[in-house]
DNA sequence: GTGGTCTAGACCACT
DNA sequence: GTGGTCTAGACCACA
């Protein structure tokens, strides 16, 4: 179930590809602390469930944030947080 | 199909250049309203087709908007209604 | 469907493992020419089906014939028909 | 027309993806000179239709030639082929 | 279940 | 005509 609401509204035909949108959303999520380091993502078809659209679009969604090197992707296995750049000494509160 | 009527109507050879005119009555639509901000405009061609135009004459047209804030362009994605200034500062009731 | 009979039959509980046999059958198979060269066998849910054993027999009789060169494994893609070892140099006529 | 015979034939369900072998093809009618520096190699839909597949699947080809840096992409005006790292001095032939 | 590949369509802006 | 995006299905190996 999704404890988000209509903060990730996605909107189609507007100046934002709906795959750089999505993107985006779980960017939030990942720097908001929804999903931890090392642990998955949700697979791309439930994520294509999530946002109403299809498969490929999810997985292209994935694939800027594979790009970017904030998940890594492991085939068969899922798209995994990457581990933070310098974990905890400074910006996250401690 | 366009709603649009006599309003609308295009005048050739006159001292107004015609993509100018176009400017103007798209302009006037998204003052009034018909295009909501970060909603797209017609593209090019829908747009040269309702003023009976070439496309480089709308193509003008829409980057006198741009040029003046009113939309912005996208590359790819097409062209956008701005969000307002300032909206609720002053003549929107607040 | 397999058009294998009676020949293929797998003995469980005897002195040879089942995916010894298993590997044994397959091999048979591909000299006998049934699977090309490059071709892919089949997969090991189907091999488990044919076979009536555990997928992971059928995975093991795959294995031995990669260990041995009869097949090749490629990730994400199968196993397939190795190329002969040198199929020119004597009986094929160049 | 395409002047390529069955030196170019491309091979389903075999251990090499389909894109990665057009990815190939492409890549010697490169070498070899067939499309040149700065000229364009022909579009998605063409590449397909020459292939065989669908247009996502000679677009992912192209893509891996562009990632390997062997052509670049333009949007809306097609994939052109990189200009070479050393032209002539060394390796082709001296 | 996962991600990887592939098909066969579609609409779009832009040139 | 180009590439960019998007859909809605599909089969596969692998875990």
């Amino acid at each position: 179930m999704s404890d988000y609401g209509p903060d990730d509204e996605i909107v189609h035909g507007g100046p934002v590809p709906v795959y750089v949108q999505i993107a985006g959303v779980l960017r939030a999520r990942i720097k908001r602390g929804d999903w931890q380091p090392m642990r998955p993502l949700p697979g791309e078809q439930r994520l294509a469930d999530e946002f109403g659209v299809a498969r490929m679009t999810a997985r292209k969604a994935v694939r800027v944030l594979a790009d970017e090197g904030t998940v890594f992707v492991v085939p068969q296995r899922g798209a995994f947080v990457s581990a933070p750049d310098q974990p905890g000494s400074a910006g996250d509160g401690a």
